[in-house]
DNA sequence: GATGCTAGCGCC
DNA sequence: AAAGGGCGCTAGCATC
């Protein structure tokens, strides 16, 4: 039976409302101790085996599954209920009377659990429990009534699953030795220092930048005393991104950039770093599914998802296990072409490398500029190389690049734009809304204002679009994974340990490691087919079997390349 | 002493 | 004249 489980916690039991898949009516409740649910959803998820599986329903998922996964208890699918409250509340397209009820403040205000790190504590729950059933019931007419009620509702349950695997891989952890971690460390910056000392090899370069610049107190550490440094030394510089520094011919660069650099890693992924974020081997920050207003994941602890390509080599797998990391190419472009329906731009996407399709196909000269006119157009260039690629390309893939563009228009006219599965942007709320139409001609902050929203729209839908698309993925390769010849709970089978916008991690007993590929291959095909049916357009992975993400890391690869240029996005972003 | 902001840099 | 999106994190610094 593919049932509906609706659970409401009161006290130190568990409301159970039951909505069988046909009748879709009330049932008795059934009331269940606490400590008795890890046995009760067992059992349902075994009477169900081979089917979709029961659906558990709840106010937030990391409010109920980290307990579960404690107790080795995995689910196949939920429905997270303040999650989906938040799209369902946002969509132009569904009537937001129907989401008002009783606790509705409490269901817009509701925030998810930290599971993991240095703040840790209990959370307190509200004193009258959010009842999930009349919140579901609200959820389920809204939906009903909606014209976007299939795309909807693939979304709702793509976001939901994607809370299930951000609790799985903060149940699982990724594997990450440290004993290797504080060897690069100490390689690099010197042997852990006192509290309140700087490392050794930073003192070292103390020296060597003070002199350069004559400036004997120095603290390179500030950002603006070193700027009042390389001023007073007689160099044109307005600030002291590392960037611009590079531009400069003189002796000091060298030594501050190398400092910079150390002092980076220092800071964001030193020894404190392991110390609160990595345990027994494993590092856990917390993701948040929906955690930014596109739909990607945001995360907390440790900066899970800037996660540097130079620590990568301390994340190892298990003995006897393997690593297998997958990341989508060119994800963001694919979708686009999906979206827009460019045929063109599909067809170009049929070679695993979408930019020198582009090339073979003579719409381009060289795979730089393509990408730098596709990447323009998805952030909104107008100037420089790329600006003058967006012109000359928008020939080429009209439908393409006319979708960014319109996206772009609507927000700057302060409407609500969507991605392919209906979520909404937020209504724009700067000054520049007011009085729209009626601008003076001269008002060049506002014109900026709009214009940057504007960037934000065009970007939102792609961007979005290209996350439904991830969560798809994650969504579909989670179960794929739990049906390999695995036995045991999760952590004893192929299991997700990270995810980063378009690629994912999954730690794998060695002898699965191959049909895990095949999982991840086929999950990929899986949510193409879901989300854009029988449009042609391909969305080819990057696979490979590894020890260390280091070695699957694919920038650590083109650092060597010859047909890539890695400061690419280096060039974008910075000016001239 | 706590809090909020900025600069700068990491990731996609 | 110049004009790219989404994030998180840290130290320094200003402010209360």
């Amino acid at each position: 039976m593919n049932e509906t489980f609706v659970l409401t916690r009161i006290g130190d039991s568990v409301r159970v409302d039951i909505r069988g898949p046909r009748n879709g009516g009330a049932t008795a409740p059934v009331t269940v101790a606490s400590s008795d649910l890890p046995t009760f959803v067992a059992e349902r998820e075994l009477d169900a085996e081979g089917g979709a599986g029961p659906r558990w329903v709840w106010d937030d998922t990391t409010r109920w599954y980290p307990s579960l996964l404690e107790s080795g208890v995995r689910v196949r699918r939920c429905l997270d209920l303040r999650l989906s409250h938040d799209i369902l509340r946002r969509s132009p397209h569904v009537d937001p009377g129907l989401l008002v009820g009783a606790s509705s403040a409490e269901w817009e205000a509701m925030d998810p659990v930290e599971l993991a790190g240095p703040a840790l504590f209990a959370w307190h729950e509200h004193d009258e429990p959010l009842d999930s059933l009349a919140e579901f019931d609200r959820q389920q007419a809204a939906l009903a009534a909606s014209t976007k009620r299939d795309p909807l509702g693939l979304l709702l349950a793509a976001e939901s699953s994607g809370a299930l695997v951000a609790a799985e891989i903060a149940h699982a952890g990724l594997p990450l030795r440290e004993a290797l971690h504080e060897r690069m460390l100490t390689t690099l910056i010197g042997p852990r220092p006192l509290p309140g000392a700087r490392p050794e090899l930073l003192e070292q370069l103390l020296p060597v930048i003070r002199g350069a610049l004559g400036a004997p107190d120095l603290n390179p550490d500030s950002p603006k005393s070193l700027l009042r440094a390389l001023r007073a030394a007689g160099l044109d510089v307005t600030d002291t991104r590392a960037w611009n520094l590079r531009q400069l011919d003189h002796p000091a660069v060298g030594p501050i950039l190398e400092y910079k650099k150390l002092l980076r890693l220092a800071n964001a992924n030193g020894w404190r770093w392991l110390d609160t974020w990595v345990r027994d081997g494993r590092y856990r920050p917390n993701f948040l599914p929906g955690g930014t207003v596109t739909g990607r994941w945001a995360a907390h602890g440790g900066g899970a998802l800037s996660f540097p390509a130079q620590i990568r080599s301390s994340v190892v797998a298990d003995d006897g296990w393997k690593f297998v990391v997958a990341d989508v190419a060119q994800l963001e472009p694919r979708v686009l072409a999906a979206l827009s329906t460019d045929l063109a731009m599909a067809e170009a996407a049929s070679e695993s490398d979408l930019y020198e399709g582009m090339v073979k196909r003579g719409a381009v000269a060289t795979r730089k500029e393509a990408k730098l006119g596709m990447l323009g157009a998805m952030y909104g260039s107008t100037s420089g190389e790329g600006g003058r690629m967006v012109t000359r390309m928008t020939r080429l893939y009209p439908r393409a690049f006319g979708f960014v563009e319109e996206a772009a228009r609507a927000g700057e006219r302060a409407e609500v734009v969507e991605t392919f599965l209906g979520r909404a942007s937020p209504a724009p709320t700067g000054r520049w809304t007011l009085a729209l139409g009626d601008l003076p001609a001269d008002d060049a902050g506002r014109d900026r204002d709009r214009r940057k929203w504007g960037r934000f729209t065009r970007n939102y839908v792609v961007q979005g679009s290209g996350a439904e698309w991830t969560l798809c993925w994650i969504a579909t390769l989670r179960n794929l994974l739990w049906q390999l010849d695995g036995a045991g709970e999760l952590t004893d089978r192929p299991h997700l340990v990270f995810f980063l916008h378009d690629e994912v991690l999954i730690h794998t007993p060695a002898a699965l490691a191959e049909e895990t590929i095949l999982a991840v291959r086929r999950a990929a095909a899986e949510a193409t087919r879901v989300m854009f049916g029988t449009f042609p357009i391909d969305f080819p992975l990057d696979v490979a079997i590894v020890d260390s993400w280091a070695e699957g890391d694919s920038r650590a690869f083109l650092l060597d390349a010859e047909d890539e240029d890695p400061d690419l996005e280096a060039d974008l972003a910075s000016p001239r």
